[in-house]
DNA sequence: CTGAAAGCGCTTACAG
DNA sequence: CTGAAAGCGCTTACAG
């Protein structure tokens, strides 16, 4: 750490004996001018730059030309909602436009404040909103209310976002069906306790039961903490009989991942005296033992959505839109 | 989304009837004025700002009062090399010092050259840089080139970059010796195949294979990718005889719980055929089943060197620090 | 107690 | 082909 007062545009500039409307030019690529200075001088400003070791402020450029060429991913912490689909292929088009990729991390009310004011406050052309679902009601309008186009994963949300849509229902149904067919007669459902939007994890709760319904079950519910913990794991097994009649469904791969971990720890043959499912098609459950069946997108590709989305941060009237993502039953060896 | 012009501080004061100056003082608090607005006039104020949904602009305000009230936490994705506590620690610290914490993501050199070029334009008035040891030297240098005070999690790094230190020496023979008394005659250590900078994860190797010979054995050398996968957990396992006279001390946590949980699938007893440990003690493997002994720092509490670095933010004539977490053996349940 | 004004480091029409 | 100058939205000495 070096405490030297930083080089300016200005300071550049008088090493290499131009002005700064050059030098900002020439950093920026952007000609707007009719000509682009000479080769030479070119070649002399970033000499210039180079020795002096010369950053542009980000502040400053940010201040002048509005876009601050940011995209922001806002994200829960320690939950982890994060795809790393997603974060990847946001970096990649976002890098493709030549925007820099900021994440942000809320863990309560408080500090999701602290980090809208930032996002008001000019640092992010474009907000992705991960778990817009658990957030109250009303921080997802002021969400919508938001001077930038905001994108997030969610089915339900106030209007003027756009939205991933996660389709459930087909697949669902899919899946009890195929549990059915397998011999499960009992099927559990293993969800979270809402921390704070209760209302949306019961909408899917519903979901769930509805598909269940549709091929004849109605699923035992229980509920644990949201962050998957084999202790709770463990006393949910001790309550199913694991003669093969019966199967789990959870809420998250992860929770299914954990369950089936536990089970197995326990003696209790996975998929031969209990099956188990999650949702969500999360990596890791392709190679866990056995593999996970689950519920999900097969392929997640967001390069469109994105896409969208940075285009509405270049051009306001783009209306948002809601993308949806089509969930599959994917059959593996755990159920 | 609304396109409309966004209201700024010139706005606030001819609503509230006064000038931009006393916007600004009452917005800040920090009257280094002799005396504050009138209630009054400061309720005018807070009307108008509130009438207006007026928010400051972020980069203004940094354009003008240097620091930018932002501290920065550089991390590599998708390798999660955070420590939620570490996460968390910050955001308290930072917000009780009225500052933002972002996190920036890299995932390889190119986008690892764009955040640093956000964090050199003044976005950070601190960094903490995650998994440095995996970086390349020449990417080590820049960072402590950085006009801002950097704390990273590393033992060797160049000069001028606050240090945690871990000393992992003393426990890890402690965990031979454990594992030695508890009847293993034979030990085996799985670790990372190095990404970038193998110079590291060979010295932490030649630290594990040291402490190992002080308690009389010659580990055996297993080397697996980075992220911990089922598949090569498996092929580990067929190699190693589980007649309960070995044990297997792998680079992380998360490696051993992968592994634990693929020997219990397999048939595997552990402790009881095979013992398993890990080292870094996460949160998770208190939870696990077997929970898993380790080595790494009891209870992780950065408070006094997050508070450091952003006392160096605050006075750059403060110089960097070491600070050394002492590792401990921690038995649980699994070796 | 409050306002007018300078200036932070850039960008970009505009005038040579 | 290049420079002088205005201005982005704030903060803060300074003068009333």
């Amino acid at each position: 750490m070096t405490s030297q007062p930083r080089p300016t545009q200005a300071d550049v500039a008088r090493l290499a004996g131009v002005s700064t409307a050059t030098v900002s030019y020439i950093l920026s690529g952007r000609s707007s001018r009719s000509t682009p200075a000479s080769p030479e001088t070119q070649q002399r400003v970033f000499d210039a730059m180079e020795q002096l070791g010369y950053n542009p402020q980000w502040a400053a450029r940010a201040l002048k030309r509005r876009p601050s060429g940011i995209v922001t991913v806002l994200t829960h912490v320690p939950l982890p909602t994060l795809s790393s689909e997603l974060i990847s292929q946001v970096q990649d088009l976002a890098g493709a436009r030549e925007m820099e990729t900021v994440f942000l991390q809320y863990s309560d009310d408080a500090s999701l404040a602290r980090q809208l004011r930032l996002v008001r406050g000019g640092l992010a052309d474009a907000l992705i909103v991960m778990g817009l679902e658990n957030m109250a009601e009303a921080t997802q309008s002021r969400l919508a209310a938001l001077p930038i186009p905001v994108l997030a994963v969610a089915n339900e949300a106030p209007p003027g976002l756009s939205l991933i849509r996660r389709h459930e229902r087909a697949a669902l149904i899919d899946l009890f069906a195929h549990l059915r067919r397998s011999g499960s007669q009992g099927v559990h459902y293993v969800t979270a306790t809402p921390r704070v939007n209760r209302r949306v994890l019961d909408r899917r709760t519903a979901v769930v039961t509805e598909a269940a319904a549709i091929t004849g079950v109605v699923p035992v519910l229980h509920r644990v903490a949201v962050a998957p913990d084999p202790v709770q794991a463990r006393a949910i097994l001790d309550g199913i009989s694991v003669d093969g009649t019966q199967a789990v469904v959870c809420q998250s791969d992860r929770m299914a991942i954990t369950l089936a971990c536990v089970a197995r720890n326990a003696g209790i043959a996975v998929p031969g005296a209990l099956r188990i499912a999650g949702m969500g098609n999360i990596a890791e459950g392709a190679l866990t033992q056995p593999s996970l069946t689950t519920v999900g997108v097969r392929d997640p590709d967001y390069r469109s959505v994105i896409g969208h989305l940075l285009d509405r941060a270049e051009d306001p009237t783009i209306a948002p839109e809601t993308f949806d993502t089509p969930w599959e039953l994917l059959v593996r060896d755990s159920a």
